[in-house]
RNA sequence: GUGAUUGUAGCUCAGCUGGUUAGAGCGCCAGAUUGUGGCUCUGGAGGUCGCCGGUUCGAAUCCGGUCUUUCACCCCA
């Protein structure tokens, strides 16, 4: 056998079965997004390196996919660079391209490309895939596709209210029954402030973001071994284990936080957040976890993670408010919060509890079969006339054995089978099987849509 | 990036401490059944055992490298 054509590590091929499937999903929340305003946006797979590098982090920067330059390239590299092998500072000068590493990034990227052209409040969904140079693992790919919906200019409250009502529509469409957690950075904040440990928000919030992975004796491990003080972590302790119901840890946390500005602001935030809820109704719990804290140093007030609750699948939607994402890009003071559906994991989930409509995974609904020229060309126009009903229609292409035919329609789950033959043609009939019930009667051709429907 | 793990027919996998011609199930093709799929029976095709090198009289089997799969860590969706 020669040498079989494969695919590049961490990722994957679609199927006709998948994608189906997929698609369903993703018409599925834009259908929401659309209900809300949000427009569709698309960028490039690859952007300038410079607009990539430095936004994710130093092992975000390892992570980026580099495009090599076209043509010679070597050429115009540093003959000392190139002889040291040094690739880290070569790399610049033989790549000056990347894969998006994400989807927020060259958005921001637009919003200050084009300020002048877009209308504020800015409100885009964009559903693409993006690519990481990661290992991959269960669950975790090098292609992979997100599905963000921000909105960018508005300070607005009532911007994170009406994603959460987005998530609470496309997950009650979906069938798939979930928690929403909700955070937020300012009392992450406010909770380094008072143990004294200000600066070190980020090493607190990558630790304490893994309370429920791992325990609480392995964060306190991890935040002694970060140079934390025995004191800090102390006094940490009572806030891990805050309980109750969200107003209950509210009030806890409002005497915790008394010496914090900015834990106040934050509180006052999550109370305003889950006071406009409480009117609306949502299907959805939405439940106030203090150990939330997202990997991504950008957000900056609210952050917000889903869970599915009857799968052990980690978070399949996450995001967050970051108030100066644009300031990379130098437009200063545009506020934005979005989040990101998780599209592969939610295809998992919705895989593992088979939760597709049965129309979804229907193709075909009619197959003429077969029978040479003369009768194709007859079953042509027939299908023709029954597609316009709207009805899915397919006629075989070759004068193949019946048996084969037969077995095509029988492997791609067609409900129905036409036979027309000389004799259905001179009597102007057609023989109809039903492919469930292997019945079969002759039927007048323009009561066949009424019999399919 | 670190540490493990996997690779044999289209697919899922057997193949012992190295020893003739590498097997099974499923799928595929053909026939039983010339205008009838699924079920059954019969027959057939299909493999340089991931790739490169080494040890050996002899390697799917042992060793090294490389790629790939899966998993954990780091990080993350």
């Amino acid at each position: 056998m020669a040498k079989k054509p494969s695919i590049p590590k961490g990722t994957r091929d679609f199927s006709p079965a998948e994608m189906v499937r997929r698609n369903y999903i993703f018409d599925t929340i834009k259908g929401v997004f659309c209900k809300y305003g949000y427009m569709p946006l698309e960028t490039p797979a690859m952007e300038n390196l410079d607009t990539l590098l430095g936004k994710y982090g130093d092992e975000g920067d390892k992570l980026l996919f580099k495009i090599l330059n076209s043509g010679d390239y070597l050429k115009k590299a540093d003959e000392t660079l190139l002889a040291n092998k040094d690739s880290n500072r070569l790399t610049g000068q033989i790549s000056e391209k990347g894969l998006r590493y994400d989807l927020t990034v060259p958005f921001a990227r637009f919003v200050v490309q084009h300020q002048g052209e877009l209308t504020f409040p800015f409100k885009r969904y964009q559903i693409q895939p993006v690519w990481r140079a990661d290992r991959p693992q269960k669950g975790r790919y090098r292609e992979f596709f997100q599905c963000d919906v921000d909105v960018v200019g508005s300070n607005s409250l009532l911007n994170e209210v009406e994603l959460i009502q987005i998530v609470d529509e496309v997950f009650r469409k979906l069938g798939i029954r979930v928690v929403i957690k909700l955070n937020n950075r300012k009392v992450l904040a406010g909770i380094a402030e008072i143990i004294g440990e200000a600066t070190r928000l980020t090493d607190i919030t990558v630790a304490i973001d893994k309370l429920e992975k791992i325990g609480l004796e392995k964060v306190n491990a991890e935040l002694a071994q970060k140079g934390l003080s025995a004191e800090a972590i102390d006094k940490l302790q009572p806030i891990l284990s805050l309980s109750g119901s969200n107003s209950q840890k509210l009030e806890q946390l409002k005497e915790i936080l008394a010496g914090s500005e900015t834990g106040q602001k934050g509180i006052d935030e999550i109370s305003e957040v889950l006071d406009v809820l409480k009117e609306l109704n949502l299907a959805t719990d939405v439940e106030l976890d203090l150990t939330l804290a997202r990997g991504l140093n950008y957000y900056t007030g609210a952050i917000f993670e889903v869970k599915a609750l009857d799968v052990e699948i980690g978070s399949i939607t996450g995001g967050g408010r970051y108030d100066d994402l644009t300031g990379i890009f130098g437009l200063k003071d545009v506020s934005g919060v979005g989040i990101s559906f998780g599209a592969d994991r939610i295809y998992d989930v919705m895989n593992q509890l088979d939760l597709y409509p049965p129309e979804v995974t229907s193709a075909t609904q009619l197959m003429f079969v077969n029978f040479g020229a003369v009768e194709a060309r007859y079953c042509l126009r027939l299908a023709g006339e029954l597609r316009q009903k709207g009805l899915r229609v397919e006629v075989f292409p070759d004068n193949a054995k019946l048996k084969k035919q037969m077995n095509y329609a029988h492997k791609k789950n067609i409900g129905f089978v036409a036979l027309v033959g000389e004799e259905e043609m001179n009597k102007g009939i057609v023989t109809l099987k039903d492919m469930n019930s292997g019945e079969q009667r002759s039927v007048k051709p323009e009561e066949i849509a009424e019999i399919i429907r």
